[in-house]
DNA sequence: GCCAACGTTGGC
DNA sequence: GCCAACGTTGGC
């Protein structure tokens, strides 16, 4: 099972607004970029994913889970790219921020560290259960 | 197909 | 709000 991060400006897009979503959840439109768009690819059903708050907060808040695979993207006119369905898990009991994930030398190497402007990123299961510990979860 | 110009992202 | 990094566009 591979592990994701998902990145939303919280203006955009946040937490809140996920775990509003319920269970149903919703499509993680408008990614643009197609190394992000590599990842979704490759998601398969019930993979599970950080959500991410850049720009305010800056920190990992909750966990999400693939419910549905990659399909095109409507609000992309060009027709290039495509988007999975994503459902609010649970949240961090504490969020993770950037600053101790760059303070913590075992998460040097996560993408999120070393090219912060990839909006979809694979986590290595190292970093998910580093991080989820650092968050208050088992 | 190269590369300069431009736009966007996101940390600071 | 600034600016570095990066991706994309478009002229050649």
């Amino acid at each position: 099972m591979a592990r994701w991060l998902f990145k939303s400006e919280p203006s955009t897009w946040s937490w809140d607004q996920q775990v509003a979503a319920g269970a149903e959840g919703t499509f993680w439109n408008g990614v643009r970029n197609h190394l992000a768009k590599q990842q979704m690819m490759a998601m398969q059903v019930g993979e599970q994913g950080f959500f991410y708050h850049s720009n305010e907060g800056k920190a990992v808040v909750g966990i999400v889970e693939v419910i549905k695979p990659y399909y095109p993207d409507h609000t992309d006119a060009s027709g290039r790219f495509g988007m999975v369905d994503v459902r609010a898990v649970e949240a961090l009991r504490t969020p993770v921020t950037l600053d101790a994930i760059k303070a913590e030398s075992a998460l040097k190497d996560m993408v999120l560290v070393n090219n912060s402007r990839l909006s979809v990123q694979p986590v290595s299961e190292a970093e998910w259960t580093l991080i989820r510990r650092m968050g208050g979860l088992g």
